[in-house]
DNA sequence: ATGTCAAGTTGACATCGTAAAGATTGGAGT
DNA sequence: ACTCCAATCTTTACGATGTCAACTTGACAT
């Protein structure tokens, strides 16, 4: 019996996950619909809400897989690297990597009016997100002796890459308006790695 | 005659555009919803639809309302301030406080699913906005004779900015999950100011 | 076989966006 | 003063959506 016929789909909640970062990735989340999740994954209308709830679940449950492979590519960017500032900059690097590449999960990560962000699961793998951040940042600052708040700067790092996704179409445009040049979009190792070095260094001179 | 019972109201246009951001602002600009405005205006379901075409024309109009006052409150922080670097601090402060004074507009502001940020309007308000942010610091780097390139340093700072607004209230849960402690969320200055002069600082000794 | 429970379906309802056509008004031209 | 027009707003209507309640199907343990 063919997969779409059965009547007990086998992995439903994961077709469905599947489905709608599709209908994110192609039509954005504004036009994100259950129903039309429902009619890709080749269920009746009223099935996703059996293993989610509701629409809030089921983007709740993308923004936790989202984490989960933010998590993973910025723990595997350090791998062999020994310079903290170099894994820093891999791990900025590797979070913008996946924002750009998985932009479906990414539009939903932030977004409190769409996912519920108070559940265990969210912020579970959220902070433990943010804690390969600071970590990074712990080592930096102890290697050079550097004196500032730890805190504050992985909030600095994590508000300006998260910035930077979402901005990222708006500065390729700003910069064409103002300049009358051309951004190549695909360039992020590029912007990402000038920008987390200046971040590093500073802007004013010594 | 009483305003509420006049068939031509006087002013819809304006009128449509406060109750949305009043909307957006109460609910969140998901439960936001063209007959909602109406509702609260005090006209047919269908009126809104005359003055801005549909939901996006009347959220890109919100949207450039946002960068308006964005643009006016970044212009006027830096009057009476000499010091390049105050300036630049004022400029990034006072983005970040009409982000949280004004977060209906700012919600809405670079969603591009929701807002048409290809009109002329928009175009010309953001690109107003951004210019600002840039003279500042092309002013620092001539007084300080600093190297960097100004649009990736203006680019930092909107995105960080940005990133900032967005994630506020992830930052401080997360410093309460992570270390047990509140912050204060009001504490905006605070934190502002930290992060832009560590940004100019930089986070390496020297 | 039988009971039980999770997995999906079906049907219904209120709400939404928006298109089309009708009603109301103010004002410009005569 | 009168007409007529264009802008403003209303009414009506249609398809799509989220969610709820009641139903059916299937699998599995006893």
């Amino acid at each position: 019996m063919n997969v779409e016929e059965r009547y007990h789909h086998g992995d439903l909640p994961n077709a469905l996950r599947a489905a709608a970062v599709e209908v994110i990735a192609e039509k954005g989340v504004g036009a994100f619909s259950l129903r039309e999740v429902a009619r890709r994954a080749g269920v009746s209308h009223a099935a996703p809400a059996h293993h989610f709830g509701d629409t809030r679940g089921l983007l709740t449950s993308v923004a936790i897989e989202g984490f989960d492979t933010l998590l993973g590519a910025m723990t595997e960017a350090q791998i062999g690297l020994t310079d903290p500032e170099d894994r820093l900059v891999a791990v900025g690097r590797a979070y913008v990597s996946v924002g750009l590449e998985h932009p479906a999960h990414c539009s939903v990560m932030f977004r409190k009016d769409l996912v519920d962000a108070d559940s265990d699961a969210y912020q579970q793998v959220a902070v433990s997100a943010f804690m390969v951040l600071e970590d990074a940042i712990s080592e930096l600052k102890e290697q050079r002796k550097a004196d500032f708040d730890v805190s504050d700067a992985a909030n600095l790092c994590w508000a300006t890459m998260q910035g930077l996704i979402e901005i990222r179409e708006g500065i390729a445009k700003m910069a064409w308006l103002r300049h009358g040049m051309e951004v190549d979009p695909t360039d992020v190792d590029g912007l990402v790695g000038r920008l987390i070095r200046l971040m590093l260094i500073g802007l004013l001179p010594r």
